[in-house]
DNA sequence: CCCGATTCCTGTAGGC
DNA sequence: TGCCTACAGGAATCGG
């Protein structure tokens, strides 16, 4: 499931493939996403260049050399591959973008997405915003975001701390598996009552959610069944999960079964014992 | 504003 | 072995 290590290890694997590059050839084969891709994307991208890559909470954000942006996010189910060009297309292999560099080198980066709960749309030049950005909180790794923001955020805050963690006006990034492994690392209990969770509880929370994030980048990721990198390899982060998806399993610090509830509509796991 | 529930989608795992 | 159902979940949206 791409969340923010997913998607930066996406982004970093095909920097090399597309920066500096041109788009020669766009192929829309299936414009039903989460949001449809927009008529006349293809037409925008072609012949333009790659002048950059970025990360925006869990979208991609390709900066054009004409000042367009392509948006992309990959959903539950997204992959962005760096293929060999020429290689057919398989199903759910829903657009193409054929990059050539100055010196001929191609390469073919081909958006597969069985659910087709991501997105690729096209952000023209002059818009200073885009809707699906405007509401975003902090980047965890950025200055704005820390255990004192967090803290004066969810004063009166009902919704349980699992559920406020993951909400991206909050902070960005942390979906449902580094909820879980963050609030874990943090020793506290998902089903808290956000409002209820103390200043020092939010200063190790914080602490935890940047050294999960940046841990699991260094590991390309965490493959459970659908994520690949751009290269098509998994990401190595799913064995040092120390909760999810180990219901039964015992705690890695002091051997208590793992425990599973539904929270928000999302499985939650945690360590009865190490977190209160 | 806040919060919980619903919706989108398809592959897969688990139960019988 | 095969069928059926539940589940996976990011994020927009809606109702209270």
């Amino acid at each position: 499931m791409p969340e923010l290590p997913e998607v930066e290890t996406t982004r970093r694997g095909l920097a090399p493939h597309i920066l500096g590059r041109r788009i020669a050839e766009v192929i829309v084969r299936d414009t039903r996403l989460r949001q449809p891709v927009p008529a006349g994307f293809a037409q925008a991208l072609r012949g333009r260049r790659v002048v950059d890559a970025q990360r925006r909470a869990k979208y991609l954000v390709l900066q054009l050399d004409n000042g367009d942006r392509v948006l992309a996010h990959l959903g539950m189910s997204g992959r962005l591959l760096v293929v060999e060009p020429g290689l057919a297309p398989r199903a759910h292999d829903h657009i193409d973008l054929l990059m050539e560099a100055d010196d001929g080198a191609r390469a073919l980066i081909r958006y597969h997405d069985p659910r087709r709960f991501g997105a690729m749309l096209l952000w023209p030049a002059g818009e200073a915003g885009h809707p699906l950005l405007d509401h975003l909180g902090p980047e965890p790794f950025s200055e704005a975001f820390s255990g004192e923001y967090l803290y004066a955020l969810s004063r009166g805050r009902k919704a349980a701390v699992k559920v406020f963690l993951m909400d991206g006006r909050v902070v960005v990034g942390a979906g449902n598996i580094y909820a879980s492994e963050s609030l874990h690392r943090a020793g506290i209990r998902p089903s808290r009552a956000a409002g209820s969770v103390t200043r020092p509880a939010y200063l190790r929370l914080a602490a935890a959610v940047r050294e999960v994030l940046a841990e699991a980048i260094e590991q390309g990721g965490t493959t459970l069944r659908d994520y690949a990198g751009a290269d098509g390899q998994a990401g190595y982060f799913a064995q040092d999960l120390r909760v999810y998806g180990r219901e039964g399993e015992p705690c890695r610090a002091c051997a208590t079964p793992i425990r599973q509830a539904v929270l928000g509509q999302r499985a939650t796991y945690w360590c009865p014992s190490c977190q209160r």
